[in-house]
DNA sequence: TTAATATATGGAGGCATCCTCCATGTAACA
DNA sequence: TGTTACATGGAGGATGCCTCCATATATTAA
């Protein structure tokens, strides 16, 4: 998604601006910020925002796409360093964290991450490698998809949303997740 | 709360309608359906609708009502045949079955089960109890918190909505919870 | 430069929904 | 049957969504 490369160079600009908006909106006031305030905000009209971006869906997508790239990145250099085990918990409390900074993308987050962005794609494919991986070296069952770990860091993302500090919770519920409540 | 005890007799009637009425859309179109829509199929004035259920969650725990007491009535009756860890699976998949049945209620079960009604009480009380139960009984860890169940259902839930035959996810997702991802 | 063309722009306006206000209607009770 | 406290409906202001289109600007080729 070569988004901003052919693109007018007035076009880009507002592109930039909008972005930047958007970000400090979503921050503010959550993901549900009416999209004519950040039009107003960039100094764009609404027609702008709404040919760059269709949906709300793909505006988030793209304010996240950095946050997104930097987690999957520094995940795969940490892999070097761990087990496949450490690797994926790490991996899941980034991910939970950084999905919860926007007030309730949480919720939206199963959707967002199918867009299609080099940032979702790679978070995708990170995800994906950490779970074969794992799953070849015995330490995630193998019944376990994708899709159920999505679901649940969306939930996690959502539960920490409403926390005043997340990151006390975040590992307890990776770890819920990860080694289940059940008692050995 | 007795909401309905001392309401004059057309207010009643009108109450009911509304239920109905909310419970049939909600089903139809999912729980973000206009107010004004089911107002209308209930024939009463949105005034109506209003005064009765100041907020969306509220019509919403309203019309769960019977559903959680339901839940929660066939919890305690089944526990006496089994063992805690037992009841508790069951507890979670009706739980998750029950939420998912309206669309979209399931992002919303966190707010929904704090709304005070016999239901929601009913259901919070159940699963404190079998959570209790289970932790003295050695099979659940007792770092565990109900407040980490409801996330979890709520994200099981969200899960199962954008399925087409939920009954045999649910099960998956319900393991996963209790036993965790990780191989033993 | 300038003219031609392809892109991009803003905001008005139609539509849906939310929620409140208040003039009017009706059940309850003495 | 009159009084009063409760209940009603729908108009209407506010907000947000999204599209359409007349106008403006960048780009390119001459």
């Amino acid at each position: 998604m070569s988004d901003d490369d052919e693109l007018r160079a007035d076009a880009r600009r507002n592109r930039e601006r909008i972005l930047i908006a958007a970000e400090q909106l979503f921050l503010e006031r959550g993901v549900d910020v009416a999209l004519e305030e950040i039009a107003r905000r960039a100094k764009v009209g609404i027609a702008t925002l709404y040919r760059r971006f269709p949906t709300r869906e793909e505006l988030l997508a793209a304010t996240s796409n950095e946050r997104f790239l930097a987690v999957a990145k520094t995940s795969r250099l940490r892999d070097a360093e761990h087990d496949p085990n450490t690797a994926m918990r790490a991996y899941l409390k980034e991910l939970a964290l950084n999905t919860s900074i926007y007030q309730s993308l949480a919720a939206s987050l199963g959707t967002v991450i199918e867009c299609g962005t080099p940032g979702c794609n790679a978070i995708t494919a990170e995800g994906n490698r950490l779970l074969r991986l794992a799953q070849e070296h015995g330490t995630i069952r193998p019944e376990v998809t994708f899709d159920d770990i999505i679901t649940v860091v969306s939930a996690i993302s959502m539960a920490l949303e409403k926390e005043s500090s997340p990151n006390s919770r975040v590992a307890h519920l990776v770890d819920l997740f990860l080694h289940g409540i059940a008692e050995r």
